[in-house]
Parts: structure tokens; C-alpha cells; sequence
DNA sequence: ACGCGATGGATATAACATAACATGTGGCGC
DNA sequence: GCGCCACATGTTATGTTATATCCATCGCGT
């Protein structure tokens, strides 16, 4: 059903076993930051979980909250900083037309990547598909342009919510 | 050189008669408005003026400073308003990752634009790439998901600046 | 004149993000 | 152990971006 070349997107629903999902998001992290030989320590590894908490983009102010912003404990920097690690390590993408951040499924693998983000269950699924970076990659030799950064975020409504509208 | 399916993208790079540009883009606002029977009134006009004021994307705030900000005269609303107004008839984009919106050379269309942002002299300079669009439309159809909002942001270094890296 | 919708002004605040500096903490050479 | 360095985090303050709410005005049709 996924072809080898990309990852399929994959929308999970209301129901299934997250615990799963986070689990194995901390495993991965742990393993990347392993190889890389930088620490994922236990402020970063709290983040990382919050940002997993669903399969939705997360804000920062929330995960401040999340943290114990209101009672004077966590403040703005710290949050943006792990999150910066996070980034800067393929753990996390931040969706800028959201300005909120997701957690990746492959942080292995340094790709770049496109989201489907589904404006009625919030949902974000990122794939990595071939023909829409290959049709960039030629329209930007075209024009003689150098890519750096490439930001694909495409919105409308998951199968499930087109199926039943308020999905949870 | 440019393909009849599709906008070409084109740097000016710093010496062009950008007055012409300008002109140009108000000439076919009003033609705009005047079909649809809106009304670009003087303080639109101006905002729309002023996101034209080079083929950079202009930050909100600078045009409410540009409008007499400081004095005490322009404030924040009047000038999303403004902004509003002109995105919600094409008129200008907005570019999510830079916070920034950008006049549209094609108002006529309703179009799905792709953005090409160069670091070096940060002109932004908007294509409508067939081959884009439709690897997105056909990955977007494999998924089940129901396109809406297609938002494509490619930074990187326009020929220009990859000559002479700090063009103006 | 009257009502109505569109426009823009005024006030306030919410939401998002970073600069600059201080403190803690853990590893390493000696 | 001790000093030192690098990195991580805490703290304070502020900068930047965006919106909610309420009110005044204007053009227009009747």
C-alpha cells in the first residue's frame, strides 16, 4: 500500500492505541541522539512526549502549559529551546501556516517532507512523496534557483472527517 | 520562455523601473474591484501600494509604521483589515513562513500559487507550476484527502544573488 | 429623514517568539 | 579533589504578530 519510495500518509483516527505512537517516538529519539552523540535530556524528553500527545500540530504556549507555565515554573525560552533541539534534530517539524509543531515519524532519515493537514480533526500526516519533490526540484532548476528550505503544507479534510464531518 | 500553463518565475533583481510594477498591479486591482464590484478604497489602495513597494514581502507592521504608525494616526486592526480585504480578492498572498505578505501579479486568476524566496535579497517571486499542482492533486487523491488550502513556500538563492552573493 | 451595510477608528489584549544575562551541572585533564 | 569548559536550563524583560470588541462615520436606497 506504501510504495518504497515515500511514506504514505496515514491518518489514524480517533481510535487507536497511542501509547504505541509516543513510545516509539522517544525510542527513535533516543536512538537518534544516541548515534549523534547529543542528549536528549529530560526537559527535551518531556517536550518530545507533549508534542507526541497526538497526532495533531502542538503550540508552544500549550506544551509551556502543559510544563506548568502558569504557576511561575516553566517559562517561554525553555519550551522554544528544546523545541529548537528538537528541530534541529529531524525529531519535530514546525508547520508554519499552524505555528505549532509535529512530531516525525522518521526522524531517521533526513528528508524533507510535505503535510497533510486535515482542518477538521486537526490531524497532521506527513509523507515524503517523490513526485511532488522532483516536480519542485525541476521548476526551481528552471528558474536557476537555488532550494534551501522546502515547505509544502497542504490543507483540507482527512477521509474520516469527509466520511463523518466532526470527527473527534 | 514561459510555458502558456503556467507563470514563469522572474527575479528583477535591483535595477528595473519598479514604478511600472507598481502601476501596473494598481491598474489591475481597481480592474479587479470594479468587476467584482468591491471597493479599494484610498487606505487600501495605499496598504496595496505599499506591499508593492519592491517584489519583497512586506511585514504588517511595517506598513502600519509607513502609515504614520508611530504619530498616533494607524492601528494594528486598520491595517489587517486592509490586508484582509486584498488577500480575500487576491490581491496579495500571504507568505506564512516569513509573517509577510506580498503583492500578486495575477490578480485576475484564482490561482494556487508556489513561492520562490530568495535568502540573499529576499525577493519573492510567485509561479503557478502545472507539474507542481498536479503531483500535489494526485498525492493528495491517493490519500483520500480533499485539497483546500495548498500552501508551497521554497526558499533558497535566485540566480542573482548565486552570482553576486549580496545583491541588492 | 431613516435605516442599513460597509468601512475604519480606538482601546485593549492575546498569541507567538527572542535577547541578554545568570545559574547549574556534568565531564575531563591534572 | 579541583579548576575549567561546554552545555543546558532558569530568569527577566521585551519584541513581534494578530485579534476581539465596541463605536463613529459614510454612502446609499427608500
Amino acid at each position: 500500500m506504501v510504495s518504497p519510495s515515500s511514506i504514505g500518509p496515514a491518518f489514524h483516527g480517533s481510535r487507536h492505541a497511542h501509547g504505541t505512537c509516543i513510545d516509539g517516538a522517544l525510542a527513535r529519539a533516543e536512538e537518534v541522539c544516541r548515534r549523534r552523540g547529543v542528549r536528549l535530556t529530560p526537559l527535551r524528553r518531556r517536550v518530545l512526549a507533549l508534542v507526541w500527545r497526538g497526532h495533531r500540530a502542538v503550540k508552544a504556549y500549550d506544551i509551556l502549559a502543559a510544563l506548568g507555565g502558569d504557576r511561575g515554573a516553566v517559562k517561554p525560552p525553555t519550551v522554544y529551546r528544546a523545541l529548537d533541539f528538537l528541530m534541529a534534530h529531524g525529531l519535530v517539524h514546525r508547520i508554519d501556516s499552524l505555528n505549532a509543531f509535529v512530531g516525525c515519524p522518521r526522524p531517521e532519515r533526513g528528508h524533507s517532507a510535505q503535510f497533510l493537514i486535515c482542518g477538521g480533526c486537526g490531524e497532521v500526516s506527513e509523507m515524503d512523496a517523490a513526485g511532488i519533490e522532483r516536480a519542485i526540484a525541476d521548476r526551481a532548476a528552471d528558474a536557476g534557483f537555488a532550494l534551501s528550505r522546502k515547505i509544502v503544507e497542504l490543507h483540507g479534510t482527512c477521509p474520516q472527517c469527509t466520511a463523518s464531518p466532526p470527527c473527534a
